[in-house]
DNA sequence: TTGAAAGCGCTAACAT
DNA sequence: ATGTTAGCGCTTTCAA
């Protein structure tokens, strides 16, 4: 491997001016320049990053924290975030904690170690007090996931809203009876949903019944497992809510199994819009998420945060509502559309 | 940030020693072990990884170059993958292609700029001689996707065989006229695949028709787009074989709306079993890929490359047709399963 | 406009 | 068992 100093013995030149040639830095005349850039390419030389990174106090890659990254929500989080920063040479190392506070706190390690230049924590386990330390040792934002202890740049979606007006969505139908489910990590995200949802249900003046609660519901199967349970209920509910559309499909994969029409006998709302929400039988009323944005936006605030611009931006992106058949069936969406 | 300097001044030591400490090396006695150990933990210090990397050239990193992670199949890969290596203190950073050979070759730059140990390749845009020269500079392993001319250790997945397994079934089922459709990234993945379709077309003396071929299906809108033009044909084919459950899910979406039954009207095989190919009506038969195993194996044998280990493997993982009903309708279902 | 030299923080060969 | 010292490859003062 041809170092620095191989190329300035070849231009019968100085470390120095290579190194100023590599960095565009002014001051090299023109002859020399093309010295220089003659020998690396005869050496092939490149630059090694560890020895850059070392003498500049920054290794041009940053972190992002998840729990998992076979969840389409956090899968295109990465997409757009990883094709984001690499228009900025950045790399990104992904950081899978499993919804495990001690992984978490592993992966914040690489902050101190200085293996990485900047965290996205697009989840978070651990209480801020055991978060907060590691910012002496660079920034880190939070995404998606929000705290209100966190003295830190926040990108977050609006949860609570995009929970209200799915669950609103649900009243306006005549439901009375409806049921929420939703994953639970100690999640701030699980907890604003339940917050708009039960908002929607005391605005319109409906019951809160701690039956038709469910945390626990996070992949297709817990979907399956919820009708299991419900169709044992005295007074099963003619609506549910839930907080992914992998959950909804679980539902209403089973729904069906056991002979249940969608919607007639149970409105199903999903969350995130994945693509199979639009496939399944019915198609599934989401809450679409703009995680593209959040990823772009993200990038960004960090970015500026490792550029020492101090920004304690605290954003809120909205959600949106898309209403298909797992919600208002074939005939109700006639009536509506003539009803217009 | 304290330094290794710092520890051993407060300890009263030399750096030696404590980098002895640091790395576990014998001859260390008790007592001044304590000491360092101390120190340490007063100054809340940590190793400086670009230092440590520059001095023990090697970083602890690793690339992984896929096209996109917005794809269950690479999604799952990632996911081992990440947690496969982080039990052995590695990072992983993913970098995604965009099936771009400049951006393939980019990734590659890692490797030249020593910022990684080593690169997993689980997809591939150029020519194996672009490729090639890169291995001078640190190991690369070729994975999913596989190479004739590529002298690296090599894992990949019996396409062939589990495309002509999927044909089988369908042939077997009385088909006579079955489409193809697959990628196209000059992958030899999807080549593989293609001929496994014509060998089972040819040992039961079917005739191929290139009108029933299609080549840039990789998403749920192409497959959508697949039956628009299939209905047009003369004579349209009974059956499909496609390269993703997303394209099958599209198809399948698609021809519904059209009117057509599954399986009745046509038969559709998927690829990858995906969780939603169980989820849609009719739940999709499709060809499942071991992914998890390709990813420990991947991480096995990139860190035998790593550490000198010399080793040229060249493994073929064996697929597995999974029976659903967008083949075998509910009714021959049930005559199969009496027919037993 | 160019170069000499110090030093980023660490490890290992060598000496004791 | 412990310390001295050279150096990994780079950038940046500082001096010329």
């Amino acid at each position: 491997m041809a170092t620095i100093e191989d190329v300035a013995k070849l231009a019968g030149l100085s470390r120095t001016t290579v190194s100023r040639v590599i960095n565009n830095h002014p001051y090299v005349s023109q002859t020399k320049r093309q010295q220089v850039l003659h020998a690396m390419k005869e050496l092939g030389y490149v630059p090694n990053s560890s020895a850059r990174s070392l003498r500049n106090q920054r290794t041009g890659i940053i972190a992002v924290l998840i729990p998992r990254v076979t969840n389409l929500f956090f899968s295109k989080f990465i997409e757009t975030l990883e094709i984001t920063i690499s228009k900025s040479d950045y790399q990104l190392i992904v950081c899978q904690t499993q919804y495990s506070k001690e992984k978490e706190l592993t992966y914040l390690d690489l902050l101190k170690t200085r293996q990485i230049d900047g965290v996205i924590m697009a989840s978070l386990e651990n209480d801020w007090k055991e978060v907060h330390p590691y910012l002496q040792y660079g920034p880190i934002i939070l995404v998606n996931e929000y705290e209100e202890k966190a003295d830190v740049p926040t990108i977050s979606l609006n949860q609570k809203r995009g929970a209200y007006e799915a669950t609103e969505h649900l009243i306006k139908l005549g439901h009375k009876r409806i049921a929420y489910c939703c994953g639970q990590h100690k999640s701030n995200v699980a907890k604003e949903r339940e917050k708009g949802f039960k908002q929607a249900l005391i605005d319109y003046q409906l019951i809160i019944d701690e039956e038709l609660t469910y945390r626990k519901a996070d992949d297709i199967e817990s979907g399956r497992e919820i009708i299991k349970s419900i169709i044992h209920l005295q007074k099963p509910p003619t609506a549910i809510f839930t907080g992914s559309d992998e959950v909804a499909a679980g539902i209403i994969a089973e729904a069906k199994r056991v002979g249940w029409s969608i919607p007639e006998n149970l409105a199903v709302v999903g969350f995130d819009n994945q693509p199979i929400a639009e496939l399944l039988q019915p198609p599934i009323t989401t809450v679409h998420q703009p995680v593209q944005e959040m990823a772009e936006k993200a990038a960004l605030v960090l970015f500026n945060k490792i550029h020492n611009k101090v920004s304690t931006e605290i954003l809120s992106l909205p959600l949106k509502l898309i209403i298909r058949a797992s919600t208002v069936g074939e005939e109700s969406e006639v009536k509506e559309m003539v009803s217009r």
